[in-house]
RNA sequence: GGCGCGGUCGCCAAGUGGUAAGGCCGAGGACUGCAAAUCCCCUAUCGUCGGUUCGAUUCCGACCCGCGCCUCCA
């Protein structure tokens, strides 16, 4: 089977062909660790866990590589304030990220490269830049990237130089403007930074001074160390990342080694929250535990941000995460069915139905593994499986065809990412006291003493919980 | 101004040149001590105006409206 997927160089939807003797190469723009990732940043991270997840099903062998970001201007103010070492400071942020990504179900990548680590690979690229005359050392000390001497800059989203400079008289260029005098052009970015007082002790030596990487820099050192300097097969991040951050890595790796970076670019549409854009000042900016406060499992948060066209902003509600808890419900009811009908109970579903193998056919679900594979059609994925739940096919099939059909769900839930029978689907449990007044009630209603069964219903539901009854015992739900 | 994305049922959201998947919510029914859950069931002609076509929501053009990037924000 083959991946197809959108291509932000050539604006259309490319085949992802399979390399021969090396796994398929995939680069991500990890995150910066200066404080907690909000769920922005998760709609994409889990969106490229998705394609990974994906190309595995479909037979790639891939080698995914996600950087940290622990060295710029963020991660070293916020540390030089704390008064903490650089590398302690970002270790921190790293593992609540490590433990954000686990509870959300993702993959670790195969390898995730951190720039403090790279440092003298960054200085290497810089000299190589240098030597051929399309870095200079700035009047300040810093290094810059000339940007005339590369004649393909601007190639990735289609901007010529003349219109990089025509920025400047643009409201956008204004804020080029005040260090323009310590470059050639106003276009020209850093990759190297001379060291200043505020940045402390995080400052190295190189053959032009003492300072430290430029951003742009590290994706493009770390690409080249990870990859064994070879072209990657495909390189991800958010939609802000594409100018000017991919372009500039373009131009640092190729003006240097002279080969092609990447041969497909994969960059996500940014979220926003109830219809706003998500920023500090408007206090809409989320973050997992923010989400987990509220009563909503992760697996809720998976599921509403991978859902919908990544191409396409996702406006981001509570309302919607709702529907996403609910609809997960649903597909752990079904499967749970399937489950009775051939003697299984639900655990055993991640146990024996949930294989990363590849499977070469899907069945009654056919369709939704096509919808994955073609450009990461997740909305039609999920349709075309709620399409079967809602055929309500159980009664219908024969235990060797729900066995099948069980399978088939279990690669695909595998590849969205989705865990269900699992304590991440679950929402927060209740309070102890909740859960003394539930017991009296189900023993008044035993006793069919409704009255106070019913009484006992109304005290619960003003702790914020409510009661669903099956025949042999009771759940909590937050309202 | 440049580059790019989009306007499909109350909300979210797929999709196709031949008369619109799915989820949530809501209505009705079955079930239930009552609820809930579950099951059954109901709800759109696709921003506007032109064009191409036997036929367009889907192709082309114009217009209107939203949004992103062009400032080291995923």
């Amino acid at each position: 089977m083959s991946v197809k997927l959108y291509d932000t160089f050539s604006r259309s939807i490319k085949e992802l062909s399979k390399p021969n003797g090396r796994p398929f190469y995939y680069y991500c723009c990890g995150p910066t660790v200066y404080g907690p990732a909000h769920i922005g940043n998760f709609r994409t991270f889990l969106i490229q866990d998705v394609l990974s997840r994906v190309l595995e099903l479909a037979g790639y062998e891939v080698k995914h590589v996600r950087n940290i970001t622990d060295v710029d201007d963020k991660t070293i103010a916020r540390s030089q304030e704390k008064n903490q070492a650089l590398a302690d400071f970002t270790q921190e942020w790293i593992e609540k990220f490590h433990s954000d990504c686990h509870a959300l179900n993702m993959k670790p990548p195969s390898h995730e490269p951190k720039a403090l680590d790279y440092i003298s690979e960054q200085i290497d690229l810089i000299e190589a830049l240098i030597k051929k005359e399309h870095a200079y050392v700035g009047k300040d000390g810093s290094v810059y990237f000339r940007v005339q001497s590369c004649n393909a800059y601007g190639k990735l989203n289609r901007i010529n130089q003349s219109e990089l400079k025509t920025q400047a008289s643009n409201s956008a260029g204004q804020a080029n403007l005040a260090d323009e005098y310590d470059r050639e052009s106003i276009s020209d970015f850093a990759l190297w930074k001379a060291r200043k007082p505020e940045d402390g002790s995080n400052y190295w030596n190189s053959p032009w001074g003492e300072g430290r990487p430029g951003w742009h820099l590290e994706c493009s050192a770390m690409i080249h160390s990870s990859f064994h300097g070879e072209t990657i097969d495909l390189h991800g991040g958010g939609i802000d990342l594409c100018f000017p951050h991919h372009e500039n890595e373009i131009a640092q790796s190729e003006c240097a080694y002279s080969t092609p970076l990447c041969t497909h670019w994969f960059h996500s549409a940014h979220l926003k929250v109830e219809g706003e854009k998500m920023s500090k000042s408007l206090g809409n900016l989320f973050t997992l535990k923010d989400i987990q406060e509220k009563g909503i499992s992760p697996m809720a948060l998976r599921y509403t941000l991978i859902s919908s066209s990544y191409r396409q902003p996702l406006n981001f509600t509570f309302e919607g995460l709702v529907a996403s808890q609910t609809a997960l419900t649903k597909i752990e009811r079904f499967i749970e069915a399937l489950l009775q009908k051939i003697n299984l109970d639900s655990g055993n579903f991640n146990k024996r139905f949930i294989k990363p193998n590849t499977l070469n056919h899907f069945g009654l679900l056919e369709k939704a593994w096509d919808a994955l594979c073609n450009n990461l059609n997740t909305a039609a994925c999920l349709g075309n499986i709620f399409g079967l739940i809602g055929s309500n096919p159980t009664s219908k099939l024969s235990d060797a065809e729900i066995e099948d059909l069980l399978k088939s769900i279990g690669s695909l839930l595998y590849a969205l990412g989705i865990q269900v029978f699992n304590d991440q689907t679950k929402a927060l449990s209740a309070p102890q006291s909740v859960i003394e007044l539930a017991k009296q009630r189900w023993d008044a209603k035993q006793n069919k003493d409704y009255a106070k069964a019913d009484a006992l219903r109304v005290e619960i539901q003003a702790e914020g919980w409510d009661i669903k009854d099956t025949p042999t015992h009771f759940e909590l739900f937050p309202l």
